[in-house]
DNA sequence: TGAGGAATCGCATCATCGTGTGAGATGGCG
DNA sequence: CGCCATCTCACACGATGATGCGATTCCTCA
């Protein structure tokens, strides 16, 4: 909460005014926030940056006219990498939620979410959380799991984990046995060991399973 | 709000009993839910599973002596597939909340949060939400930007990534020669190309490089 | 106490790979 | 038209890899 104490500077990229400056207002009135950057575009607000003082956190709507709210965000984190971005859009569809996450969004907020509710969100993400609705969420949480199947288990040991993982590294035997301080013929008795757990021949074979079954 | 007119039933499992009979209370007394199971266990909620109603909503620590929650948790998303499954636990780091997300958990709780909050949780998950600690939500975030990195261009050909393609999938050049009606010599070439545009020296770089760096 | 798994090391052999050094055929682009 | 990238094929050689068949220490668990 210490954040909260000395007002938070923010701004609001969203292109429609009139829900713009309302919220601006609410903000400043109920949350104790400074509203010091209002634009309708990222490209308007991004700009300004180079010539205004850093806000601590942007509130976003992706799909804005112009500029796609996405790329904007990147640019952004480019030019302000110390600022907090937080998406605020009608939008809750899998693709926008993905492609703002892995822009790197710190918060995903529905327009629909009252006023006190979006403050508590940038005061959230002020302490280092990262506020999302919570359907939102659902939908992150599904995309996930779809992402990262059920994970086999190989039996494999530490040792041969740990191989495996210099493997992926791109080292040759003769290198792991030299990080490992094991002799070459070590190092090639626990391959052969990987080989047969999990069912390849080659040692390509073998960090493409690893990679895609996520082993390490 | 149409699901908490009538009270929904829950389940503990939570091997803490103090804290477990409190928090039963606590949400009996101010958030409608009836608490109709109470378990120290996953092996004794599991056994109980077959022979009571099923309850809309099971409260599951990870961390539990003997069966892992996460473990768990697969085997009551079999039991009870009606039911939804929220995860209150101490624990936040990355592998034990990612593991619960790929498990199928609808939700992630801390065991510091308070009733009320915990009450407006189980009834988002039966919205259709996934309450999250904003915290747990940012760790989520950052896990997901790193499973799906910006995805840089080696400059690879269309020929070069249908044979990156086949060493993914485990096959040596003979073999990839063979499917795409090659010569091995015409094989070998694109495969040094790649090397050389990935900047590896291996086939097992290479295929490190792709997976991880989303080639494909 | 003894069986079995894990980790360590050794040697030999043949297959595969990585690389140097070629070349011919196609197709686009200035 | 020539230039350049791409795709195709070829030979050869040394390095690396895969695998068969060992062995010796630990440590655990029955």
């Amino acid at each position: 909460m210490s954040t909260v104490s000395d007002s938070v500077s923010l701004w609001l990229v969203e292109d429609n005014d009139t829900f713009r400056s309302s919220l601006a207002r609410a903000l400043e009135k109920t949350g104790g926030f400074r509203c010091t950057g209002s634009h309708s575009s990222c490209e308007a607000a991004l700009a300004a940056a180079p010539r205004e003082p850093a806000p601590r956190v942007i509130l976003l709507d992706v799909g804005l006219p112009g500029m796609d709210g996405i790329a904007g965000l990147r640019l952004f984190r480019k030019a302000l990498p110390e600022t907090a971005l937080i998406i605020l859009t009608v939008f809750e569809d899998d693709d926008k939620i993905f492609r703002a996450i892995c822009a790197g969004a710190s918060g995903y907020l529905l327009k629909t979410a009252p006023v006190k509710e979006i403050a508590a969100a940038i005061r959230d993400t002020l302490d280092g959380g990262s506020p999302m609705n919570s359907r939102i969420a659902r939908r992150v949480l599904t995309m996930f799991s779809k992402l990262a199947p059920e994970q086999k288990d190989y039996g494999l040991t530490a040792r041969e984990k740990e191989i495996l993982q210099h493997m992926v590294g791109g080292l040759i035997k003769k290198e792991i046995a030299d990080r490992m301080g094991l002799s070459v013929h070590t190092v090639n008795t626990h391959m052969r060991h990987i080989y047969e757990k999990l069912h390849v021949t080659t040692g390509t074979g073998a960090v493409a399973k690893a990679l895609q079954e996520r082993l390490l």
